[in-house]
DNA sequence: TAGTGGTCTAGACCACAGC
DNA sequence: CTGTGGTCTAGACCACTAC
């Protein structure tokens, strides 16, 4: 039903691209247009041998930096695999990778036109456990800063964060008042965010958890851990605890 | 090579940019580089205004076409926003946009090392209520294809998959044999994936999927709910669910 | 109008793969 | 060796923005 109408190539096609895709677009996007379709539409299946750049500049009539442009933004966007000396091949795709975005709540919170505000459970410096050390790139025992933040929309908590910080990259971190900013942000301003690992998984929440969710400690809940560094120095670990029935990380995929 | 030599951009290289980045990097990446480490050292806050191509042209001693490709991948990638008319600006970036990757169960587990077995529980055509056909571009009442699969990891349940798949789009589902390949690795071949959108969340298994589970209807569960359509057309809508402690989503973001 | 990005070209040299 | 992709150039024309 999809791949309808052609088929039979009978000859090859001899010549046109099958898809003539809106001539206002400018021609590389044409060209993914087309391979696009292509792909789509089964003409060429998981694995196989893409046109060349050669045979795409003779059979567009373009030059060959505007199909390499092409096949390099359809590479990035994984729909390609290319090889130097090797050949372009239409990947396996047995991987759906998708964008996901996780925003500062409070932005969040706001976007949907709605009233966000905290409750700080907890904001001082702690010694560092071995392990949150090795997380933190910290000596055992050094100095942490420890924030334990309830997250509010409409007054209704949302989210629980319980975040650690290297004191070196933001030593004013105490200091701030965060029922007025929210620690992602303030850290975003000290320094630019450059590099996370998350993980996502469903669990209880701790007793302090519930207690500051207003929820059951059987209750199912979104864990969001993240780790932050900028230029290779680990900046916060975070504990991000959302009750079951209220959160949602939503994300899509259109290659 | 040719470019090889000029650079020398006389009194320019006075702040020299910081940055001298691997030399054996291509130019457009050393383009890249030099920007990407301005960003994260903060020499241009977010919002702020970039160089113009016409400045980094002088600045490198590269062609636009060079200057160009480093700026419209750093687009690509969230770092910068460029209006035509107007220049380039770094992001605000708040908000973090990683990579997402779910991929084929068999896969994964197999990435693992590990065995991967199914229990097909149910496998069959149901008539759709309205809120599925809904869903799936369906009339109320059409039939659809529902599989209900438990897929285990060396003898461990870790995922039950309920999915309902539009019959227009793979009219042999249901001949399948699912405990020598998954619907995802079917559904692909029959139809490359094209769009896609997920939810994720925590709640709990129901009754079926505890059972299939072998766990407690109380467990908390890692819910994975995700539609995927090609070319527009809905092809398949499924509900993955995930014991909350055998089973982790993790992404990383790396700029 | 001047500056900016968006795009294209017709060549070129290189590294690598496969025969 | 040939064919492939990886990359760069020095121009060019255009559309849009801001002044």
């Amino acid at each position: 039903m999809l791949q309808a109408a052609p088929r039979q190539p009978s000859m090859r096609q001899a010549m046109n691209p099958v898809s003539d895709p809106d001539p206002t677009l400018p021609p590389y996007a044409r060209v993914k247009a087309h391979l696009k379709d292509g792909l789509a539409g089964g003409r060429w299946a998981p694995g196989a041998r893409m046109p060349s750049e050669a045979e795409l500049v003779a059979q567009f009539g373009l030059s060959r930096m505007t199909v390499n442009r092409a096949l390099r933004e359809l590479q990035a966007e994984g729909l390609l695999e290319r090889r130097q000396g090797a050949g372009t091949y239409a990947t396996a795709l047995h991987r759906v990778a998708s964008t996901l975005t996780i925003r500062d709540l409070h932005e969040e919170i706001a976007a949907r036109g709605h009233r966000h505000s905290a409750v700080v459970d907890l904001q001082r410096a702690e010694s560092a456990p071995p392990a949150l050390a090795a997380q933190l790139g910290l000596e055992p025992g050094a100095a942490v800063f420890h924030t334990r933040i309830a997250h509010l929309e409409n007054g209704v908590p949302l989210q629980c964060e319980d975040r650690y910080v290297n004191p070196a990259c933001a030593p004013d971190y105490l200091a701030q008042d965060y029922t007025r900013t929210t620690p992602t942000h303030y850290l975003l301003a000290v320094a630019p965010l450059w590099e996370a690992q998350y993980l996502i998984e469903a669990g209880r929440p701790t007793a302090d958890e519930a207690r500051l969710l207003g929820v059951a400690h059987t209750e199912p809940c979104l864990v969001v851990v993240r780790r932050t560094q900028s230029r290779g120095v680990p900046i916060t670990l975070a504990r991000l605890v959302h009750p079951g029935m209220r959160y949602t990380i939503a994300g899509s995929f259109t290659p």
